[in-house]
DNA sequence: TGGTTTCGATACTTATGGTTCCGTATGATG
DNA sequence: CATCATACGGAACCATAAGTATCGAAACCA
């Protein structure tokens, strides 16, 4: 329904390829600037140099062009093996706390309320991140389990709200600062491992009944 | 600098508290029926029957109004003593969980974007909000020492960005059901508690060197 | 060369939020 | 009981901005 493709050109004149990248370089530098709330397309339109109609063919809406700048950016990478379950998940973990510090203050709150204010949105913002993050999740438990560290794969869903979600709040729901990221994340991996682990030996603390009421 | 507290009337005609009742109602009816972003005051004012004016009496702008009644009707309880931790914090992350899963779809994570688009929005979260937050896991935690099941508290702000970044990450990142969120909650208490206790024993994982390139 | 699409630029439509009037109602103060 | 300050519902007004349409020119293919 959108112009987004533009592939099958029977003649006509090509897209400008350093138009995209004055877009995208213009909605970040107002992203930064004026913040997520406050941009608008004209700002865009002119700090780019480039005419709305330009814009528009490319983006439908407003909403799916900051989406697409944010999101085209983020390539989680595919992990590579780092010959432990603790060293995979703590390199994943410093990819998402990056990707998530990363872009300008406000943004990825603002991101996130387009995203669920669009079900179009939500569901290539599943399509293209949840699901690359899903698949290097389970990737890295297949290995974990391949190494012998585990015998059975905890539900990835759940280790990976254990990992993004104490980020995200981190950043964006306590406000903490970025700067004590480091500290949060290892504790993080402690965590995961604990979860994924069933219990590592008898532990002092299946005690539900041993304290005073 | 808003017209929040009318208390000192010298006079004049006092405010009709069953107004504040129906602004309230038709928010979360019209956060319900349209979405966050789609609400507009006008809207509002004729669902509750009510001028406009009435409106921008109590709240001084739109955002401040939504922030309102949201976060108005969320009373962090006191967090009575379970007798364990395990079971205060059971009891506390039960808490967050539904104070983040009744509120309409899409207003949790649009209210947060506009908090951060505010400062002065972010001001009042975090003293109405946070604060309260802050002072009841903290309790938690020195409970758990005085009981002896922990020695040292664990960092409070690591410990609440455990507890609720996965709720949320749950709900409004990875967009999974709320009913499997009791599985998500109850391993969530286990993570925190392995935060909590430094290290039960010598656990094998912590294996970073023996392991090949 | 003709057709098609892009380009930057501008004008236009439409929607909406914030603000400020209005005339009226209500209650406290004295 | 009279006055005054403030509340009320309703409506008008203004500014901003998203999105569309149009324009003349340029670029590329057949």
């Amino acid at each position: 329904m959108s112009a987004r493709k533009q592939a099958r050109n029977q003649g006509g004149r090509p897209r400008d390829g350093r138009v995209d990248g004055a877009i995208a370089s213009a909605v970040l530098d107002l992203l930064a600037e004026v913040g997520y709330a406050r941009l608008t397309m004209g700002e865009v339109a002119a700090r780019a140099g480039v005419g709305k109609a330009a814009i528009y063919r490319r983006h439908a809406t407003k909403q799916e062009m900051i989406f697409d700048v944010l999101v085209q950016g983020q390539f989680l990478a595919v992990a590579p093996d780092r010959g432990s379950l603790r060293a995979d998940l703590a390199a994943v973990l410093a990819e998402i706390a990056d990707s998530m510090a990363s872009p300008p203050p406000g943004t990825v709150p603002g991101l996130l309320a387009d995203i669920h204010a669009d079900p179009a949105l939500l569901d290539r913002f599943d399509a293209k991140y949840l699901d690359a993050q899903r698949r290097t999740l389970t990737e890295i438990l297949d290995r974990a389990v391949a190494r012998g560290e585990l015998t059975t794969g905890p539900d990835p869903a759940v280790l990976n709200a254990l990992l993004v979600g104490p980020i995200f709040a981190w950043l964006f729901l306590l406000s903490e600062s970025p700067d004590q990221l480091p500290a949060l994340t290892s504790a993080l991996v402690d965590a995961a491992l604990a979860i994924t682990s069933p219990r590592p030996a008898a532990a002092p603390d299946d005690s539900d009944s041993e304290v005073a009421t």
